[in-house]
DNA sequence: AATTGTTCCAACCGCACGACT
DNA sequence: TAGTCGTGCGGTTGGAACAAT
């Protein structure tokens, strides 16, 4: 059993003050990132080091992009997401100046939800049959999509709507059948040199995309992942 | 203006993993 | 080899802000 990373009876939770926030950079300014365990006494926090650390990444370092997400941006979220899944480190990591948080709250409160209303399933990226077949007759169909399906309360239907869209899904054949309509995602596939953080995360999605060609990712029955090639 | 419902996001939690002893 | 530590990640939640009635 491991002993929590600090004991929590002493340190704050909740919201941070700006009191909190400049002692956290004025901190880091003099002595860098690194060892959060031990940060917090250093710095005079009342705070867990997870909760620097956290605070530190996705709100106070000064190379943060704030504010609303670009449509190039958007695009590109979701070609990576088609790619690598809910492995949001790894897109924060394309997206100069975002944070995995940050790209993970965008996905699941916007991007989820305009994919579902395009008849795309978020999950898997392949077109939904249910809702290809019933086109979106117009902002009201969407609107009763996305009105509801968001509180916890209906977490739970949302996961069976888009399990049971599962089910429908035959986006190979669609891909090969215009007739289905493809949605105008504008997946144009530009994805720069990247601007790498490490090379172990290069490294890890050669590996990625290398073990995918065979199985997982079905590159060549998937609406999306075919524009990767 | 008050109440109720919904959305969004900052922050927390638990787990996994690599490094170290 | 097993245990511990430090860190990073993804899932989840609480509550503020906003919208609708």
């Amino acid at each position: 059993m491991r002993k929590p990373c600090c004991d929590k009876l002493d340190t704050n939770k909740g919201a941070w003050s700006k009191q909190e926030d400049q002692k956290l950079i004025d901190y880091i300014r003099k002595n860098g990132e690194g060892c959060w365990r031990t940060l917090p006494q250093a710095a005079g926090l009342l705070r867990c080091g997870k909760s620097c650390r956290l605070r530190w990444i996705n709100y106070l370092r000064p190379d943060l992009k704030r504010g609303n997400f670009a449509e190039d941006e958007e695009d590109l979220i979701i070609k990576l997401h088609a790619l690598l899944g809910n492995r949001w480190s790894l897109i924060a990591g394309r997206l100069p100046g975002r944070t995995d948080n940050e790209v993970k709250n965008y996905w699941n409160s916007h991007l989820r939800r305009k994919l579902m209303n395009m008849g795309i399933d978020p999950n898997n990226h392949r077109l939904n049959h249910i809702n290809v077949s019933r086109p979106q007759t117009s902002n009201a169909s969407a609107g009763a999509m996305s009105s509801g399906l968001k509180t916890h309360a209906n977490h739970q239907s949302e996961k069976s709507q888009v399990e049971n869209c599962d089910q429908v899904s035959d986006a190979g054949s669609c891909l090969e059948d215009d007739s289905c309509g493809l949605p105008d995602l504008n997946l144009d596939l530009m994805i720069t040199m990247p601007s790498l953080n490490s090379l172990a995360d290069v490294e890890e999605e050669q590996k990625l995309v290398e073990s995918n060609t065979s199985s997982e990712l079905e590159f060549t029955h998937s609406p999306t992942l075919v524009l990767f090639r």
